[in-house]
DNA sequence: CCATACATTGTGCTCGAACACAGTATTGCG
DNA sequence: CGCAATACTGTGTTCGAGCACAATGTATGG
C-alpha cells in the first residue's frame, strides 16, 4: 500500500538512488546488468513516481497560447474564455502563463497575423479554433513541424496530428431531425444555411446530412424536406420570400447560430406555429427560446470545448498524462426549461 | 508577474523565513510591529503560497470514504464509482485513500450499519447519498459533532450543513412538461408514481409540482393531468387497469428511473400513440428509448454527481479551496439520438 | 609501472513550505 | 549584580525527484 520513493528503490537493489535515477530516465552510464536488474524491480513493483515532488523540482513556468476568434466579432465565442479561466483556476498551483490571439472570425488574413504573433510567445503548447480550413492546415503543419503539441476544438481537420474536441455534428443534425419529428405533425420542413461572414460550411453539410439521413431511414416518411442557402446580408428579405413561396411549412431547422433571425420573422409575421429548431445559446436566441419561437436549441457548449482542450494540455504538462486524439462533448438540447444552468456553466 | 516564496518576502522584510512562516499560520511569538509590517507586505504583494511545495511537505495520505446505496440492488447506481474513479484519477499525484460501503437502498438499518463502519475508517471527509431521510439527519448531526466535512448528493437534506450536489428538482418536472407539451396536441396527461421499495417521496412529489406548475402558468390550459400513485409490487396489474379506465390517455409521466415498466405495457398492448417521458439511463429505460416507446428521458447524471462530490472533497483537501454549499447540476433532456455519448460520460 | 582515459557509481544540493530547535535580547526579581 | 524566565528571532532539516559533480574502479598506452 505504501508508495515507493527512489530512495526505497535504491536501497531495495543496493545501489545509489543516483543510479535508479539514471534508469529512470535513460541517462545511460549504467552497467548492463544493474539497469536490467532495476527495470525489473521497477516494474514489479509498479513504481509511480512523486509527481508533486517532480513539479517541486522542475518548478517551470509553461507557456500555453491560445489562438481563437474574437468574442467582439462573434458572441459565440464569448464563453470560452470563461471555460479557460476554470481550468486555470483548477491548475492555480501550478505556474502556467496564458496568452490569448484573438483573430476576426471573417478574416482569414487575420488569423494569420495572429498565429504570427502567437509564435513570438515562444508558447509550449497551443490550444486553437481551427476556424479556416485551408490556413489552419497550413499552421497545424508549421507547430508539428515546431514540435509544438496542440489542441484544437470546434472544427476538425482532419488527417491533422492535432487533438480535437467538439461535437459529432452528422449526429447533430440527428439529433435536431428527432426533435422536429416528435414536435411537428405534418407538412414540409425545411433546413435553412444563413452563411456567416466566414466558411463554416462543413459544418452545415454534415449538421443537414444527418437531418435527412434520419427522416430517410424512417419508413413511410413522404413529407418534403426543402434547403434555403441565404447570404447573410440578404436574410430577411430572402427570408420573407422562402415563407412566401411555402405556405405549407410547419417546421424549420436552421444549422447554425443565427436561428433569432428567422424567429425574429416568425413572430413579427405571427406564424408561430412553425416549429423552429436551431444551435446556441445567444442571448437572443435564449430570448425566443423562453417566449416560445424557438422549440428546441443545440448546445454545442464551446465554454466546455475550451475548458477541456486547456485541461488536457495542461495535465499533459504537469501530470504527462496523454491527449486524446478524439473527444466529443454530449449534445445537449435545451428548451425554456432546462436552460438556465447551462448559461452559467 | 513572478511567484513571491517566503524567502523573497523575508528579505523584503527584513526577517527571517521563520518569522514569516510564524506569521502566516499565527503561531505568535512575533513582536506586534513586525507582525504588522509582514501582514501588509503579504497583502501588498497578494502572497499564494506554493501549493506544490506545501503538499510535498506536509506529504499527508487522506482518507475519503463513501456511504453509497449498493448498485447490485438497483442500477442506478452503478455508474457512480465510475464517476469516482475519474475523480481519483485525477488526482493520482496526491495521496488518496477511498473506503466505499455500500448499503442496501431498501432497508434503513443497513444504511446504519454500514454508517458505523465508515466511522471505524476514520475518514477525513465523506462522500454519501442520504437516501433516508430521517436517518440521514442523525448521521450527518454525528458527522458535524465530529468536525468532518461531508459531501451529498443526489437527495437534499434540508437544514444540515452538509454541501449538496444535485439537480432542481422542481425544475426538472417543468422540464418535462415542456416536453410534454411540445410532443402532444390535446388529451389527458398522467403522472405516475411508481414507488421503489425505498422512500423517494419527496423526489417524485417536488417533480410532480413542477409539472403541474408548468400546465398552470400556461393561459387557456385545460387538459385534465391525472395522478396514479403505485407501488412496486403492483406494477403491471394497476397499470393496465389504469390505463382502461382513461382511454383518452395521450401522454405519460414517470417521476423515476421505472418507466420501462410503462414502456413494457405500453408496447405489448400497442399504445405507441401515448408520449412518455421518464428518467435516468438505465439499460431498459435506453432500449425503450430507441425503440420509440419512450420519448424523452430526464437524465439526473448520478456519474457526474459523484464525480463533482469527491472533485470538491479532494479539492479542499490539498488546495484549501471551498466547498459550494450547493451545486446543481444541468438538466439534461435525452432522446434517441444524443442519448450514446450520456451513457459514457 | 604509472598516467590517463573511460565506465560506472555515489553524494549532495536544489525546489518552497513547515516546523523543531537553537540562539539572542530583554525584563524581572532576589 | 546575577540569573532565570520570557519574548522574540534565526537556522537547519525534511519531504521526493532531478541533476551536477565528485569519487570510485578498470583498462589501455607509453
Amino acid at each position: 500500500m505504501k508508495k515507493y520513493t527512489i530512495k526505497d528503490i535504491a536501497e531495495l537493489a543496493g545501489v545509489s538512488k543516483g543510479t535508479i535515477d539514471r534508469v529512470i530516465h535513460k541517462r545511460g552510464n549504467v552497467a548492463k546488468d544493474v539497469e536490467d536488474k532495476v527495470k525489473q524491480l521497477l516494474s514489479d513493483i509498479n513504481y509511480q513516481p512523486n509527481l508533486i515532488a517532480r513539479n517541486l523540482k522542475n518548478n517551470r513556468i509553461y507557456q500555453i497560447s491560445a489562438l481563437l476568434p474574437d468574442p467582439q466579432k462573434d458572441a459565440y465565442w464569448q464563453v470560452c474564455s470563461d471555460g479557460m479561466q476554470q481550468a486555470l483556476s483548477e491548475f492555480s498551483a501550478f505556474d502556467i502563463r496564458m496568452n490569448t490571439f484573438l483573430f476576426d472570425p471573417t478574416d482569414t488574413k487575420s488569423f494569420i497575423k495572429q498565429h504570427k504573433k502567437l509564435l513570438d510567445s515562444t508558447p509550449d503548447m497551443i490550444l486553437m479554433v481551427p476556424l479556416f480550413y485551408k490556413e489552419a492546415k497550413t499552421v497545424l503543419e508549421e507547430y508539428k513541424s515546431l514540435n509544438i503539441q496542440v489542441c484544437t476544438f470546434n472544427n476538425q481537420i482532419d488527417a491533422s496530428a492535432a487533438s480535437f474536441i467538439g461535437q459529432d455534428l452528422y449526429q447533430s443534425g440527428r439529433v435536431a431531425a428527432k426533435l422536429m419529428h416528435s414536435i411537428i405533425d405534418n407538412g414540409d420542413m425545411a433546413i435553412i444555411h444563413i452563411d456567416e461572414k466566414y466558411k463554416n460550411a462543413v459544418h452545415m453539410q454534415e449538421k443537414e446530412k444527418g437531418f435527412k439521413s434520419y427522416f430517410e431511414d424512417l419508413k413511410g416518411f413522404k413529407d418534403d424536406i426543402l434547403k434555403c442557402k441565404i447570404r447573410y446580408t440578404e436574410t430577411e428579405d430572402k427570408l420573407r420570400d422562402f415563407l412566401k413561396d411555402h405556405p405549407n411549412l410547419t417546421g424549420i431547422f436552421v444549422t447554425n447560430s443565427k436561428a433569432f433571425h428567422v424567429a425574429r420573422l416568425l413572430e413579427s409575421e405571427n406564424k408561430n406555429h412553425i416549429k423552429l429548431v436551431g444551435y446556441d445559446l445567444l442571448e437572443e436566441n435564449v430570448r425566443f427560446l423562453k417566449n416560445g419561437v424557438i422549440d428546441f436549441l443545440i448546445h454545442q457548449n464551446p465554454r466546455q470545448q475550451a475548458y477541456l482542450g486547456l485541461k488536457f494540455l495542461i495535465e499533459h504538462l504537469v501530470f504527462e498524462k496523454d491527449i486524446p486524439g478524439q473527444y466529443l462533448l454530449p449534445i445537449d438540447i435545451i428548451n425554456s426549461e432546462n436552460v438556465k444552468p447551462f448559461l452559467r456553466a
